[in-house]
DNA sequence: ACGCTAACTGGCCGACCGGTCAATTAAACG
DNA sequence: CGTTTAATTGACCGGTCGGCCAGTTAGCGT
């Protein structure tokens, strides 16, 4: 057990010490993007030594992938907490996932903008970490088509794809459409969205 | 009427140096970003000289912004275009809009990738170049919701937003839900989206 | 034919890049 | 306690960055 918050001025935490770097290295890339972020920057940002950091990390790259992992394992854990406490499959567990999901990524700007850097470098893992997830609620949502509780002529890749397309461009984009003439905030486009997306996936009488 | 294309071998031509500088660092912009990309590997690139292309675009960032603006403005146009051909304002209208817009990005993945990198760096610029195109389209929604064609309780700029986030932010994050089990090809994905979308800016009986 | 303007070149600049290395020093362990 | 391990430092590396500048050269108006 040591003290680890404390730091006596001048103590050594190696733990504390690499958590501080992946932090400053996250507020930069994530606003700068991988290759606009210098070495000497984090190191500043974290009021360490260069040498410091390629000593913890390794190389610039291997800083970048410790940061998009440490994001996107947080997106992963939460995602997977909120599979957990599945619901009936019917349209309101569907409305209450969506909204969650949009709630997660408004909460989460990091992750969002993380996402955006890696889709734009190609890097697929960010796909291949919520294969599962996916493949989860697709599953659930076939449930809720054989039920009779969602309309049973879409596929549900695409169910999922379309609304998780939508909250993340939503965020992603800000800057494009936030000055859109009659544009809402967060919560109005949200239940426009969900109004129109929730009657698009009503079963047909 | 001077010959542009032959080039005698060894004749100048200012026009076709600027395009061929702008084609080449369009080509090296779009796949890896501003930061990324420096002006010699632009020079070889488009086989000039790195003062030829200070000479011509003044700087780095002008010469950024030159590809971005060039890119924007064929979008522009096409949209605007796509906007003269306005027909009645009914259900079968937004369907071929949402249509023509994803056909649209499919064709012009350069455009795709310029607004995901505009997005990242907050550049306003594509906001305000679409406000009008979107200010006309929810016009035309209002007009349409108030014939009883389409659902009246949605803010018809939240209807355009989300039909324009789902199309760019399919082929933005391509490599993130590429490889999800059971998702299919650009024209499945548009079918189901489409089922969902206008069902759901259907009017209620 | 001549001169002017602008296209175009090559060489160079200081700054900074990511990364290495040897030396220092604090903590961990016996 | 001494020894070992690893956190940490600062000096330093070759290379590349964006940009500048002085000079050359082609086209164009007169």
């Amino acid at each position: 057990m040591k003290n680890t918050t404390p730091s006596p001025a001048g103590t050594r935490d190696p733990e504390l010490t690499r958590s501080r770097i992946l932090q400053a290295a996250t507020e930069l890339f994530v606003e700068q993007g991988y290759s606009a972020v210098s070495m000497s920057q984090v190191a500043k940002a974290a009021e360490v030594t260069k040498s410091l950091i390629h000593h913890h990390f390794g190389s610039k790259e291997r800083l970048w992938e410790a940061v998009k992992e440490r994001a996107f394992e947080h997106y992963f854990v939460e995602q997977m907490a909120m599979g957990e406490r599945v619901g009936e499959p019917d349209a309101d567990f569907l409305r209450d996932s969506v909204t969650a999901y949009f709630r997660f990524l408004k909460d989460n700007p990091t992750v969002v903008r993380l996402f955006a850097w890696a889709h734009l470098e190609e890097d697929a893992a960010c796909g291949e970490m919520d294969r599962s997830l996916v493949e989860a609620g697709a599953k659930w949502i076939r449930q809720a088509q054989q039920r009779g509780a969602l309309r049973d002529d879409v596929n549900p890749t695409h169910v999922i794809a379309s609304f998780v397309m939508t909250c993340t461009q939503w965020f992603e984009a800000r800057s494009h459409h936030a000055h859109w003439p009659g544009i809402g905030d967060d919560e109005a486009f949200l239940e426009d969205y969900l109004k129109i997306f929730m009657e698009g996936m009503t079963p047909r009488q």
